[in-house]
RNA sequence: AGAGGCGUGGCAGAGUGGUCGAAUGCGGCGGUCUUGAAAACCGUUGUACCGCGAGGUACCGGGGGUUCGAAUCCCUCCGCCUCUGCCA
């Protein structure tokens, strides 16, 4: 969440940004937040004030009591009584107003950066670049992804739907081998790069939620355990930034980098219909993330970087691709800023999202208390940046459709040796 | 899952109703000594909020309660340990 400090110090820019989102009455909401905030220290100060009094009078009466007063010491408890139904009453006035405030700060999403495009869906992302040279001509043995799978009996629907329900399939011989080929390719890629590997729980708590940010906005979108009130995470960025929840980190200890392969998944409440077919969505998915954590001064730096991870990755498999610039109002609630990559699945003729990458800045630090103490001993927020690098069965849809010919699948080179196989072939 | 125990500052560990934001040790930081280092010695060392400041308030796992006053008593939740049971 915004910090009250930055809404009170940079008041237009945070209007600005909110209107670019098309939230309606930014300008009412942020003063609201500032009416309240006021209005916070001055009841702070207030109950500040009563209970030092308390405090001191009941130093008072110990002593009279030590030196066997007791009558003064009766008197005085008396005094004590006015104090505290109005440390009570100003303690509940308080309270209240502090739940308000924090409820417009969980509803505030984040300001985006100066270079993301005013827009309000995502017609109007803007595409910075595209790699389309490599888009194959099928010709005339063309199909689309949810046919091959039946073909090489690769991934088995009907079978996921008996066992569990509609969106969760089994992956089954060459699919299933290609799926953890891809994730081993991944994450070994990442470790490469840097990136420590982490095997993160699939479940989470309400605090985790709420530190990056997919509580309260989302609350539909996650599965919920209610015998436990615990959430299956919907992204490994969830549980993997939640590590450093409340947590001080010293300046050598930066840049954090992580990298962590899990199922996801999506309730994807509202977002099903007869457009969406085969592997393009599930309700759970593998996905390999990656995550930093970093010096504010080289998030952007470093989401460069990130985004250059990506693009190879897309690369290095052979597969068209083209990256998008969020608009604003297609911005996710906590982030600043957010490229997309989509790969082009040649039969069904269709870019799709395989990966997000966003810098949050302190947005998500926020909420999460995660801090850097600088050599002067100073603290400030931390920023955070995740990535998706990648979510598998999309990749696979577009290797699937891309690479097919009469009789085969040929494979990306660069996973054979994580496949055992170079084509895939019916038996 | 049942029974019992425990949860205190970066760590270890005192503290069973008032002078406790909290002894002591270790660690950290600063200094003395030293050519330098170690040792020794001296000093200092939690977080957040409010306030120009003096200072004030809150925090001893979380929440609630008793009391003039709670780290200390009560309730509840969470976590850890031990034993028993079950299980990959």
């Amino acid at each position: 969440m915004l910090q009250i400090s930055t809404i009170e110090k940079e008041f237009d820019r945070c209007v600005k940004g909110l209107e670019k989102r098309g939230l309606e009455g930014a300008e009412n909401l942020l003063k609201d937040v500032l009416t309240l905030d006021g209005q916070r220290k001055k009841l702070q100060g207030q109950l500040d004030d009563i209970l030092h009094e308390s405090n001191k009078l009941a130093k008072e009466i110990g002593q009279l009591f030590q030196q066997g007063k007791k009558e003064e010491a009766e008197t005085a408890k008396k005094k004590t009584t006015e104090l505290k139904q109005k440390s009570k009453s100003l303690g509940e006035e308080l309270s209240n107003i502090e739940v308000s405030l924090s409820r417009h700060l969980y509803n505030i999403p984040n300001i985006p950066h100066d270079s993301v495009p005013a827009g309000k869906t995502d017609e109007d992302n803007e595409i910075i670049k595209v790699e389309d040279s490599n888009i194959p001509d099928l010709g005339n043995h063309k199909k689309p992804h949810w046919d091959l799978i039946e073909a090489y009996d690769i991934v088995d629907f009907e079978t996921g739907n008996k066992v569990t329900g509609a969106g969760f399939p089994f992956y089954k011989k060459h699919g299933a081998r290609l799926v953890r080929g891809m994730i081993n390719y991944f994450l070994d890629k990442a470790a490469e790069a840097g990136y420590e590997e982490v095997q993160p729980p699939v479940v989470i708590n309400e605090d985790s939620g709420l530190g990056t940010g997919q509580l309260p906005d989302k609350e539909g979108q996650m599965y919920h355990l209610e015998a436990n009130d615990l959430y299956l995470i919907p992204t490994a960025e969830v549980p993997i930034t939640n590590m450093y929840r409340d947590v001080i980190l010293k300046e050598d200890q930066l840049p954090i980098k992580h990298s962590g392969h899990t199922p996801c998944f999506r309730r994807e409440a509202g977002s099903w219909g007869s457009h969406v077919r085969g592997l393009n969505r599930l309700h759970q998915f593998d996905k390999v993330e990656i995550v930093q954590v970093v010096d504010p001064n080289k998030s952007y730096e470093v989401l460069d970087q990130m985004v250059g991870h990506v693009e190879e990755l897309i690369k290095s498999l052979g597969l068209p691709y083209r990256i998008l610039r969020l608009c604003a109002g297609d911005l996710g609630f906590t982030s600043v800023i957010t490229y997309d990559f989509e790969v082009y699945s040649a039969a069904q003729e269709k870019w799709l999202e395989v990966s997000s990458v966003s810098n949050f800045e302190t947005f998500q630090a926020n909420r999460l208390k995660l801090r850097i103490k600088n050599s002067d001993g100073k603290k400030e927020l931390a920023h955070t940046l995740n990535g998706s690098a990648l979510a598998i069965p999309r990749i696979m849809a577009a290797i699937l459709e891309n690479n097919q010919a009469e009789d085969h699948i040929k494979m990306p080179e660069i996973l054979h040796p994580y496949l055992g196989f170079k084509e895939i072939r019916k038996n």
